[in-house]
DNA sequence: TTTATTTGCTAACGAGCGTTAGCAAGCATA
DNA sequence: TATGCTTGCTAACGCTCGTTAGCAAATAAA
């Protein structure tokens, strides 16, 4: 219908206007008519390109765990090197991708609950996964003397937390870049788990 | 109706009732009905206690605030004390509020963006306070050279969220009691903040 | 030129939503 | 016994929800 080529696919720029739609309001109270309006549309216009509601909301969250974990693998790829470089570049990592798209990152983080079964059961076990690999990190530092911690596990919940509230209040157009606020993080951090720092 | 005296007044078994669907499905996901039915009831039967839905997410979020602003207002009495000291104190208080009802903490920090104006402006209004108290007395703890961070705001942002990160995960039946948990939140946040640590 | 794909519309479906009106039973106080 | 408060019911209101069916225009591929 358009005279333009699209950019990116109908389905994309639909998943885009929706993400940023549940992060202003929710998914619950986000309606498909709304998401239409949006987008120039009449709802049921959207079944065209879209299952369902939700489907937006699965690929939201299964598509983000995803670069979490690829960003993760990546930053951990040198085994050998120490354990506080590793975190390091885990932390820039996580960051990196929160930042790329705080939206999305945001539906990440809170709008998963409204996936019905069994994705989010399947969600959850992902999310699990990550966290533990967050904390067994923690724990070989733990071990190794690089880090101090009483509880690796409680460490981990903290550090997550702290990133995880990036995205709640990060702009784009802020006077620190993506990089800079993973280095202040990782710094303020760390300087709380290292030794004699 | 109900042969025992209820130990606390119907309304405010409405309001904890509310207050858990709340947390578990979120606000715009909860259904009268649904509330009515854990409560024993029909979904008009509700309308006798209270005004409306959104009543009882005031009511809730309003409360908390104000637990919250008379947490900080008694760490922060002792003016003379050193400031490392005040923000331990005021994370202990803070630490208290949320696990002393960790449903109501969530829908304090979740749910009240599906307050309608002007109530809304006015929690946030509210939360800019609070937030503000926070930064500011990291910012006086690194004036007076006890705190080191390259940045108050940062600095207080970091430490809200792991503080406000507790209510997801804290259990009453854990194995670390509130107070345990609010010594090494402090002691793992404070460790990134004061100098040789 | 035919064919298939993408894109979008209108109209409507069954369901659930928050809320209200009107009524009535139990209870405490006087 | 009379009064009024608390508590709860049934029935229904107007509305919005996610979704579907059926149709049609534009576009791209053959």
């Amino acid at each position: 219908m358009s005279t333009t080529a699209p950019l990116r696919s109908r389905k994309a720029q639909i998943d885009r206007t929706a993400t940023a739609l549940f992060r202003a309001r929710g998914f619950a109270a986000t309606s498909m008519r709304e998401l239409a309006t949006e987008l120039g549309l009449e709802a049921g216009s959207l079944y065209s390109h879209i299952k369902s509601k939700e489907e937006i909301l699965h690929r939201v969250c299964f598509g983000l765990a995803d670069e979490f974990f690829a960003g993760f693998e990546a930053a951990t790829a040198e085994a050998s090197a120490p354990v506080a470089t590793q975190l390091r570049l885990v932390i820039e990592a996580h960051v990196r991708v929160l930042t790329r798209d705080s939206a999305a990152s945001v539906v990440f983080l809170h709008e998963w609950r409204h996936l019905s079964e069994p994705a989010r059961t399947a969600f959850l076990t992902l999310r699990e996964r990550y966290e533990a690999s967050f904390r067994a990190l923690i724990q070989r530092g733990i071990a190794a003397g690089e880090l101090h911690a009483p509880d690796a596990a409680f460490a981990s919940l903290t550090l997550l937390a702290s990133l995880n509230w990036l995205p709640t209040w990060y702009r784009p157009d802020g006077k620190l870049t993506p990089d800079e606020i993973a280095h202040r993080l990782a710094d303020q951090l760390l300087g709380g788990l290292l030794f004699g720092s």
